[in-house]
DNA sequence: ATGATATTGGCACTGAAGGCCAAAAAGCAA
DNA sequence: TTGCTTTTTGGCCTTCAGTGCCAATATCAT
């Protein structure tokens, strides 16, 4: 298997994920989103357009780069949660987790994810982004409570959880005095303090 | 101003927004969403695409019909919660009376609803009315509490409430058995046990 | 009738997205 | 070296969403 990963039979790539989503940010940081057509990108690269979208299924799909791998890390994350921890607890905590990063990477995240947030027609295709990761979240309290994925309390924490976590990306975009990860705390308390009578 | 209503100068409306909607769900509802192109829709009403383009800036927001006008309703329903209502209250009972229909509309509400939860394409570009309604949410609870609009409560409230709707929506659509408003109240009772220790 | 006014709809264009397939570039076997 | 197999590439073509432009159209007012 590691053979076939260095020498195999056909034509080798020309490019791959990172490479296009490299070259496609600097595009988007240069002329933005909307007005960076996919031949501009192609084209940056020297490749042919219809390889681009052998790559990303479409042009919104690229700023999100590989989030298939990603959504999986955070399932097997959720998953390592102690059946002990209460389950409010497991969720924020592998959310946490999830969205800790390297100082090396962080500015890139925040960057890309600027972008997603402050992009209209980037935002509504997140939106399904979105549904696959509440989905996940549904699918750990569904397990865990032994109910259908579909059943009211998993589409709801699914739902709540991704709403805290919007939450506080938008308040971690908006400022420069909090970590993601405070942000995310504060996002809960906030709930909790809502809720109370 | 009644008077303009009823003659006005320059060329009458050949059409309208209610019955592009109409039309365009027939299509719909018979050949599904994306194989339904604006040709087929003008068409089959005997008008031009460029005018449909008029009366819906884009395909996806004939099934939310006119949502801005909605929006303004939901508003206005908000500010009058007492202010001796807990915060939480009032936008629970706002969203319950906003999403209370006369039973000869609410199959129409529900086949418009299911259009939308199904429909990936439609689910995408539904979530950019999901941040309106959420803003609208957020200035109300700003308002409240004197804080800005995109301070960290406000935001935080205004997406838990989303996901508590679209929770209801979720669960309303995928079962018989409950109505619209005991899936708001089902949905927020199950977040406040789910965040119980 | 004539002019002012507002809507319509045709034409042309850009850009996303996807189907199709021959060309290109590698490895492998004789 | 030659030919066969495998895999990726990218060009060509099509459909459809969406937009700018503007002449044609239909009504009201005088």
């Amino acid at each position: 298997m590691s053979r076939a990963l260095e020498t195999r039979q056909g034509r080798p790539p020309v490019t791959n994920h990172a490479a296009i989503e490299r070259a496609a940010f600097q595009l988007f940081e240069m002329r933005g989103f909307d007005t960076t057509t996919l031949d501009d990108i192609a084209l940056h690269m020297g490749i042919g357009r219809r390889t681009v979208y052998r790559y990303f299924p479409s042009k919104f799909d690229i700023p999100w780069g590989q989030f298939d791998q990603n959504l999986e890390t955070f399932r097997g994350r959720l998953n390592l949660s102690p059946v002990t921890v209460p389950l409010w607890k497991g969720i924020q905590e592998a959310v946490i987790d999830f969205n800790s990063f390297d100082a090396n990477v962080l500015d890139q995240h925040r960057q890309r994810m600027r972008l997603i947030f402050e992009t209209p027609s980037l935002q509504a295709h997140s939106f399904l982004m979105y549904q696959r990761w509440r989905g996940v979240i549904a699918e750990f309290v569904a397990q865990r409570t032994g109910e259908s994925c579909d059943a009211a309390m998993p589409v709801t924490v699914g739902h709540a959880s991704l709403g805290l976590a919007l939450s506080a990306y938008d308040i971690w975009l908006s400022t420069e005095k909090l970590t993601l990860s405070d942000a995310l705390d504060s996002s809960l308390s906030n709930l909790r303090q809502h809720l109370e009578h």
